[in-house]
This record gives C-alpha cells, structure tokens and sequence, in this order.
DNA sequence: AGCACGCCGACT
DNA sequence: GTCGGCGTGCTC
C-alpha cells in the first residue's frame, strides 16, 4: 500500500544495524538512498517504530533485494564524519567471520552509543570541540631517558623489521620504555602517524597513562592522547572515538575495546602484557583484541609489539625461529633496569608445617622481621571474604545459595553469607535453618579471616616506632565504593600499612617500592585444575607478583617471595624459582602437543543456557548428532568434519547461576580453517535445533572460539 | 537489541 | 477498575 517514488537516482544500499546474533532477521539490511553513499558512511535507518544508526556496507546487487514493499529510505546522513575507512571494515568484517557474530553487531558494538542520538546541531558543536587544539606545544621535552643496551637492541629491531614483535622482557626490564620511545620515533619522524597502545585494565595501571600523558602532551598537546575504555561516560567516549577518527589524536591509549578505535592513520599497536585474559572477551562477542591487533597491524601495514614477562604460550610458540616456522620476531631483554634484584623465590613444605598452619611458622618469622624493620609484606590469597563456607557439624548442612550450584561464601564483617555467582546475600542464621544446632562453623579461609588472623599473630610486634602493625585488605569487597581502591594504594604507596592483604587484583600493576616480601598462602590449586591452561595463568601471576617486590634497589637486595606448597618441588615453581619463563613453556608446550591441545590444535565452545539442564544439554546433543550424522552428507563436506571432534555436552563447572541451567560442549580441530569453516555451516544446524521439542527451555547460546577457559 | 502487543495479579 | 509483570513476535 505504501507508495515508493523510485527515481533514476535511486540505490539500493546493504546497511548494518544492530540486532544480535540470535534475532531471526539478519544484521544487514537493505535500503533505498538517493545518493550513491559510499561503504563505511554512517546514516540513520528507520527499523521497526524507531529509527536507529546504520552503517553503509555496500550496495545492494539487485539479484537479492527482498521484497520491494518492505525497503525503507535512509533517514539521513551523519553529516561532518567521514566513512569508516576500508581497512575498518575489514576489521569488523573479520572479527564476525571468525568470532562467528552478526556482522552487523560487532560493527555497532564497535561504534560509540552516543552517536545514535546525537543531532545534527550537536554534532556540529562537537566537532567544533574538538577541533584541532591550537595551543603551541610546551617546550618540547628533549629528555628521553637513556636506553640499556637491552632495550636499545629491541627499539633497533622494531625500527629495522616489520614485525610483528614479542618483547619479552622480565619485571622490571623497561618494556615501557622501549613501547614510549618507539611511538615517539614514529610520531616526530611521520606527523599524521597515529599509534594504539592497549593494556589490560586502565584502572589497574594508571601510571602507564600517566607516563605516556606526561612524555606526548607537552610534544603534540593535550588532545594527542585520548583513552578509550568502558571506564568513559558516553559522551567521553563520543569524543575520544571522533578526536581519534579524524586523526587529530596521534595515541590512543586503551582497553580490548580499542581495538576497534577508527585509526586512519595507525601504524603503531602495543599490546602491553599480552598474555593478560582480560584481552579475551567473555561476554557478548567474545574476541580476542590480541589477536586481532595481529589482524589488524597486517592489514593497515601497521607494526605490532606484543609485551609480556610471561608471554601466552600461543605467543610464544609463535615466535620460536623463522626456521622452525615462527611469525612473531622474539626481542628478550631478559635483565631488571637499575639495581633492582628479583625477589628469592623460597617454597615452603607445608607437609612439614604444623597441621593447623595458615601461615608456616618461618613465614610468620620472616613477616615479623620485615615489619620490625619498618619494610612491607604483600600477602595474595585467591578467595574473598572470610570463609567460601560455612557448615554444620550435626546435619551436614552447608551454605548453599538457592539459586545457584554454588555455596555462599560467609562474610564475616556484615555477618552476612553472599553468593559470589548472582549476588543473593543475606544474613548469617544464628543457628543451623535444617537441625537448630547453635554451633555452624565456617570452613576455608578468605582474605577477610586471613586479615584477622594476621592481627591477631602480629597483635606483640612493633614497628620500628613502636606502634602496631598495620594491616590492610584489598580485594573486590574492600574497593566496592568508587575511589576506595585509589585510598588505599595510596595508604600502601605512603607507608601507613604494612601488610597488604589481599586477590590476585593488588598483583598488576603498581609499583610499591618499599614492598620487600611477598606471599602467596595457597596457590597450589592451579597445579589440579581441570583447565590447561591454569598453570600458565599463576605461574604468571606469581611472576607478576614477585615482580612487586623489590622495587627499591636500596631494599631490593634482599627481597623475597615465598610459595606455601604441599607441592614444593612441582616444575612450575621450580622454573618459578629460577624466573625461567622459557623452561616453564618448554614443559608447557610439551604437554600441550602430546595431548594435542592449543596452540597445536584449534578449539571452540558451545555454551547453552536453559531453564533446565536436560534441555540444555539436548540442544547441545541435537546439534552435535546433526553434525555427525547430517552434516556429512551435505554436499563437499565430509573431508571438513573429519578433522572436527566434537566431545559431548557437560554441566558447566558452575553448573547453574540464578536460577538458569548453563551446559558446554568443546570443539576440537588440528586445522584453524576446517574448524572456521564447520562453524560456519554449523550455525543453521544450531538455529535449527532451538527450535526442536527437546530444547524447550533454552534461553541462549553462545560460541566461543578460542576460549581461554574451560 | 528495542519496542509493541497481550493476557493475568496487587494497588492508586 | 487501572498499573505493570515479562512471554512472544517483528523489524529491510
């Protein structure tokens, strides 16, 4: 009914929009303009009873236009931005094709929200913001610190080569210098150059911000250096995305999200601690914004520094010698900057220590010297509150949380008992609920009792002053309020505290130079997880951790980091000991191609979520019989599921979170492409199957290529 | 994802 | 009698 004036002008455009991978239309659609718009414009798009942004693919080939009624016209144009180059949509092209998303909600997800709203006025206004930033740069700062030899080899390399690099460097080596120097010998030797400088988490390492704010303001001015990372407001973000977009920002400093910052003229990526798992997404698109800077740094022509102490086994297998098949050129710089020593790594025999022993005696020992000596104690324990549980000695009932597989953990300083999966908390009961018995007793400890349990070992030590010690926690609960984790670094940072207590958080990142001792109470129970790639993580996290310690080079001398084992002599703290990072991956990689697992295989995961186990799990049969039994017989197929294994469908280690029944299903392949390739056909089996009688109940599902947990 | 429509429980 | 819960369905 509804009339279209079609005129010799009119084009038919693919335009990207947002609707998630699960909704039955697709994420490209087709509209009506009537001007050629080139691909990457961003246009507004009426869908449904709204109107939203859209993203010009590419034209329409008429052989496909749904049906001609159904095509809307463009709404408009956002005036005043230039297309997405086309090395971004390359990107984005890439990143749903092999993360297996909507083309068009990566696309999206990619763009800042704000610009959806935003007017025509507004923008305008924007734009006039941040226009370039006239004020003549400071003096400029000529004081480049002067480079070890070890750096200046690896800074000579990443000038001469192409990479891409891994800069294996130890704590403390200096890899920031090197990562600043680099982007400055690009930035004064090429003026529109622009640079991406990506880290883990930006509240976790503010200094590194600093540093680059600091060394680049005064050199190209305070608009140079913009930040991107979930932290922003929308409108911040908004403005960073632009600023970097019409290539007025020279380094953008940022999380996995900025990876996907509009670069027009990027030639520089950093990717700092490299091996970190926040890089992997584990929600909505899971990519991993390391590997895609890989991508991405190929197809721009730009270099790439990947940078870590403890480089990801994939990052490392990959940089083993050009003969033997290497893509990544290795730069080791293997010695600490300055007099900083490495902490001695001593492990303690906790089979030889009294049974009831938190802290082994000669621990405790050491501790209590530290302190009399007016030096910090850094303590890790990887569980929050006081006990993940508590218990009934008569019935047997524990602390279980109603909504989930999970037990609540106790936290003993709002007496309250608290679900770490959904959150559920409430208070302690006096007495058992199931038999009445007075006396429930916690099980486990956590930072909050280990806190205690200091205190009340150290209540007859002195500080050098004479007054008592000081302890303080930080963890995920002491640093819930917005600024209190700031507080108290900064109370570690001027030395009221001198026992830090606290996860694996206060590990990254900061550098506390009067820190001497480091502990980690318990951290055997990577060595018997059932994820491979465990090890990896805390023989990381231990490095990183001892890497706290030591700081000062007036101290660092004697500085320690004591492992409590029960298996002293296992190979990972043997290498730890050593700070042998390339023996640990040699008996790491060893065990991965017997067992033929990444980086010597290619994996990916299904997960489903359901109302119900069983329909979780069927769906997860359903597909996995499709694939062995249908899929086979489609046409040129046969060779490419002959190289996948699909293993059967599992609860989940959690295996249900408020109330929702959550199931895996792992995918296994020697070959990347064929398991690209199955994935792909796979997705219409899948589709297919939520809509079976059995799969009643599913809410969601998800794959997870190249999950880094499982 | 938004946004609407649609049919059942406790409140101005 | 309405307000509002979220189940289901549609969007070029």
């Amino acid at each position: 009914v509804q009339k279209i004036n079609l005129t010799n002008h009119t084009v038919f455009l693919q335009i990207l929009v947002h609707t998630p991978a699960h909704a039955s239309l697709g994420s490209v659609l087709t509209y009506r303009c009537d001007t050629r718009l080139p691909p990457g414009t961003l246009v507004r798009v009426p869908l449904g009873k709204r109107e939203t942004l859209g993203l010009v693919w590419q034209e329409a080939n008429g052989s496909e236009l749904p049906t001609e009624d159904k095509i809307r016209a463009v709404s408009g144009v956002l005036e005043g931005i230039a297309p997405l180059n086309a090395q971004w949509l390359q990107l984005i092209q890439f990143c749903a094709q092999y993360y297996q998303r909507s083309i068009g909600e990566v696309a999206l997800n990619a763009l800042p929200l704000k610009l959806k709203g935003i007017t025509p006025a507004q923008m305008q206004r924007r734009l006039r913001k941040v226009s370039p930033d006239k004020t003549s740069p400071n003096k400029p700062d000529t004081s480049e610190p002067t480079l070890t030899p070890e750096q200046s080899i690896a800074l000579a390399q990443i000038t001469q080569h192409t990479g891409p690099f891994l800069l294996f460097g130890s704590t403390g080596s200096g890899k920031t210098e090197v990562y600043l120097q680099a982007v400055h010998n690009l930035l004064t030797n090429k003026p529109h150059a622009q640079a991406l400088i990506m880290v883990p988490e930006i509240n976790l390492t503010p200094q590194l911000e600093y540093r680059f704010l600091a060394r680049f303001a005064p050199l190209f001015g305070s608009q140079a250096v913009v930040s991107m990372h979930s932290g922003l407001t929308p409108v911040q973000r908004l403005k960073s995305w632009l600023v970097a977009h019409q290539g007025e920002a020279r380094i953008v400093l940022g999380t996995r999200m900025a990876i996907f910052a509009s670069l027009p003229q990027l030639q520089l990526i950093v990717v700092d601690e490299e091996h970190d798992p926040s890089y992997k997404g584990s929600d909505g698109a899971r990519y991993s914004a390391r590997d895609l800077a890989l991508f991405r740094a190929k197809i721009e022509g730009a270099k790439v520094i990947l940078g870590s102490a403890t480089p990801s086994l994939e990052s490392w297998h990959s940089s083993r010698p050009t003969s033997e098949g290497g893509r990544i050129v290795r730069l080791a710089m293997p010695s600490r900057v300055g007099q900083g020593v490495l902490p001695q790594v001593r492990r303690i025999d906790m089979r030889h220590q009294p049974r009831q022993a938190v802290i082994a005696p000669p621990l405790l020992q050491a501790i209590t010297e530290r302190i009399q000596r007016g030096e910090q104690c850094m303590i890790f324990l990887n569980r929050r509150g006081y006990a993940p549980v508590l218990h009934c000695a008569d019935c047997g009932w524990k602390s279980a949380c109603p909504h989930c597989s999970a037990f609540r953990v106790f936290h003993k300083i709002d007496r309250s008992l608290r679900c770490h999966h959904c959150g559920f908390a409430d208070t302690v009961p006096r007495a058992c609920p199931d038999c009445g018995n007075i006396d429930i007793t916690p099980i486990g400890r956590g930072t909050e009792q280990l806190e205690e349990h200091l205190a009340a070992l150290l209540s007859q030590v002195q500080r050098p002053d004479g007054s008592a010690v000081r302890i303080a926690r930080i963890d995920a609960d002491s640093t819930r309020h917005k600024g209190s984790l700031e507080q108290q670094l900064a109370a570690v940072h001027a030395g009221e505290v001198d026992i830090l207590v606290g996860t694996q958080m206060i590990a990254k990142g900061h550098d506390f130079r009067r820190i001497t001792l480091v502990a980690a109470i318990n951290p055997d129970n990577a060595l018997f997880s059932s994820d491979f790639r465990a090890p990896e993580r805390l023989f990381s996290l231990l490095l990183q951790a001892a890497g706290r310690a030591g700081r000062d080079a007036s101290l660092g001398e004697n500085s320690e980091m004591w492992i409590q084992s029960y298996q002293p002599d296992h190979p990972l703290y043997a290498a730890l000991k050593a700070y042998d990072y390339p023996t640990f991956a040699a008996q790491q990689l060893q065990e991965r191609t017997q067992a033929g697992m990444p980086p010597f295989s290619a994996q990916a995961l299904v997960r489903a979520e359901a109302r119900s186990q069983e329909s979780a799990q069927a769906f997860l049969q359903a597909a996995r019989d499709a694939a062995l039994h249908e899929m086979p017989h489609w046409e040129g197929w046969a060779p490419v599921l002959e190289q996948i294994s699909l293993y059967s469908a599992v609860p989940m280690t959690v295996q249900r979170i408020a109330n929702i029944e959550r199931a895996q299903m792992l995918l296994e392949s020697p070959s990347r492409p064929a398991l690209q390739q199955f994935l792909a056909g796979w997705q219409s089996v899948l589709h297919a199957c939520r809509k079976l009688d059995a799969c009643k109940g599913l809410i969601r599902w998800a794959i997870d290529v190249d999950p880094q947990s499982i």
